[in-house]
DNA sequence: GCAAGAGTGTAGTGACGCTTACAGTTGATG
DNA sequence: CATCAACTGTAAGCGTCACTACACTCTTGC
C-alpha cells in the first residue's frame, strides 16, 4: 500500500477528532510536556491509556538486553499512539520516548471509550487505524527481508520525508532524524548508515548535518531505489 | 508477550463461533477444499470475504518480483484469515496459499458483519485478534533484526511446534513444513536453513525427514535459543 | 513402474554489513 | 566559556549468511 495514503488517513483521524471533541477531551485528559529523551511508557508497563502527540515527535521503540533498540513508528503532531490499549493489551509491547521536546495527551482508556459510545463512526476510523498500522508492519517485514541496506535507507527516508519532512525554502525537504534514529528504524547499523549516506551525498542526493537530513533531490531518490532495490516494493 | 497466550486467545474465538453462530454460518458461507500449493487469493485483489480455516492449513504471504516469498502466518483449523477485510482492507496486502490439502469456509463480508451486529461481544474478540496479530508482527520484526539465524530458526520451531505441533507417540513433536517454507518463515534462506538443521540435528535436537521436522527435545531447544539468542525475548 | 516435480543435503565462494575503534563536531548546561 | 553528552565521519577486519551448483530422495500421477 502507499504510504502516502497511510498518512492521509491517519492524518483523517485526527482533524475529525479536533473538530467535534476536543474540547471535552481537553477537559478530561491531562497534558503532559516531556523533554527529548524521555519515555513516556516502558514496555511491559499496564496499557492504561491512550496518548495523543499535540507538539515533538514521538519514537515507539522496542529494546533488547543489550540496549539496542528497533523503532517502530515514529508519531507527530496529530497522530495518536498506544491505542492497542483498546483492544486488547494488557502490558505495552514496547516503549515510548520523546525525540523532541514534545507535548502530549493523554487519554484514560475509559474516556476514550466514551467517546467511541458517543461517537460510533469513531470506532471504525480507530479500526482503520489499528489496521493500517498492522499492514504497515507487515511492509517493513517484508522490506527488512528482501532488501538490501541502501533501498531500506532510501524507503526509510521517502517515508520519513512524507510523514514529518519540513520543506525548505530551496525546495529541498529536511528530515529532522539522527543517524542513530535513521539506523535503528531500518533495522541496520549506525555505521553502515552513514556510510550509506556519505553515498548518497556524493550522488547529489541528499545532505547531512547535525541531527538531519536535506533530501534535494526527491526524484532521483525514487530513481535510486528502483536501481538498488530488489523485485521493487512500492514506494 | 508469550506466543501461548496468543494461540490460546485465537482458538477461543473460533470455539465460540462454533457454538452459537456455526450452523447459520453455514447456510451463508460457501465452503472450498482446495490442493496444497494452490492461492485462496492473491495480493491486490479486492478484499471481500473473511476466511475460516476448517481442514489443513494456509500460510500467508507476501512476494516479491523475483519470486521469493516472505511468510506473514500460517492458519490452522479453527482459525480466521483475511480479517482485515472487516477494517480497512480495499485490496489485499497479502497473498493466502494451501500449504496442506485444505477446506476452507469463505465468510462475505457483509454476512461477518450481520453476525458483529447479532453478537456485539463478538467485534470485540474479533478486534482482540487484530490486535494480537499485529503484536505478533512487532516480535517478529524485532526477532529479525536482533537475532541470528540459528535463534530465528530455534524461535521458529517452538512457535511453530506450539501451533501446528503433532505430539507423536515418543513423546516427540512433529511439524509439517518443508524447509522452504520454515526459511520463509523466518527470513533466511533454504540453504542456511538445512545446514543449521544440521547443526541440531547433531546436538540431538531435533529429526528432520521429507516434509517435517520432529522436535525431540523441547527443553534442550530452547536451552540452545538461550545460549544463541542475543538480549533474550520471551518465548 | 516411470517420469516429473517437489523437497533435502552439502559444499565452496564471496560480499554485505556488523563490530571495533577513534577522531572530530555540535549544542546544551551551568 | 568550559565541559560534557550526544552526534557524525571514517576505516580496517571479519563473520554470517546468501548465492551458486549439483546429487540425491521422496511422492504423486499417469
Amino acid at each position: 500500500m502507499d504510504r502516502r495514503l497511510w498518512y492521509i488517513k491517519n492524518a483523517a483521524l485526527f482533524s475529525w477528532l479536533e473538530e467535534e471533541e476536543l474540547q471535552d477531551l481537553a477537559l478530561r485528559s491531562e497534558m503532559t510536556s516531556c523533554q527529548r529523551h524521555t519515555r513516556l511508557f516502558f514496555a511491559e508497563e499496564p496499557s492504561d491509556n491512550i496518548y495523543l502527540v499535540k507538539e515533538g515527535r514521538i519514537k515507539l521503540l522496542r529494546a533488547n538486553a543489550e540496549g539496542r533498540e528497533m523503532i517502530l513508528d515514529i508519531l507527530g503532531p496529530g497522530e495518536i499512539f498506544g491505542e492497542l490499549a483498546l483492544v486488547d493489551e494488557e502490558f505495552r509491547s514496547h516503549s515510548a520516548e520523546a525525540i523532541d521536546d514534545a507535548l502530549v495527551c493523554i487519554i484514560k482508556r475509559k474516556d476514550f471509550e466514551g467517546i467511541l459510545q458517543r461517537h460510533p463512526e469513531m470506532t471504525l476510523k480507530v479500526l482503520k487505524l489499528i489496521g493500517l498500522r498492522r499492514r504497515e508492519l507487515e511492509m517493513r517485514l517484508e522490506e527488512l527481508v528482501f532488501q538490501p541496506l541502501a533501498g531500506r535507507l532510501a524507503l526509510g527516508l521517502l517515508w520519513q520525508a512524507q510523514r514529518h519532512g519540513v520543506t525548505e525554502a530551496n525546495g529541498g525537504i529536511r528530515i529532522p532524524l539522527t543517524q542513530t534514529d535513521l539506523a535503528n528504524l531500518i533495522g541496520a547499523s549506525r555505521e553502515a548508515v552513514a556510510e550509506q549516506l556519505k553515498a548518497m551525498r556524493n550522488l547529489g542526493l541528499l545532505k547531512t548535518s547535525y541531527r538531519s537530513i536535506r533530501l534535494t533531490d526527491l526524484e532521483g531518490m525514487k530513481k535510486f531505489f528502483a536501481r538498488v532495490s530488489i523485485g521493487n516494493a512500492s514506494i
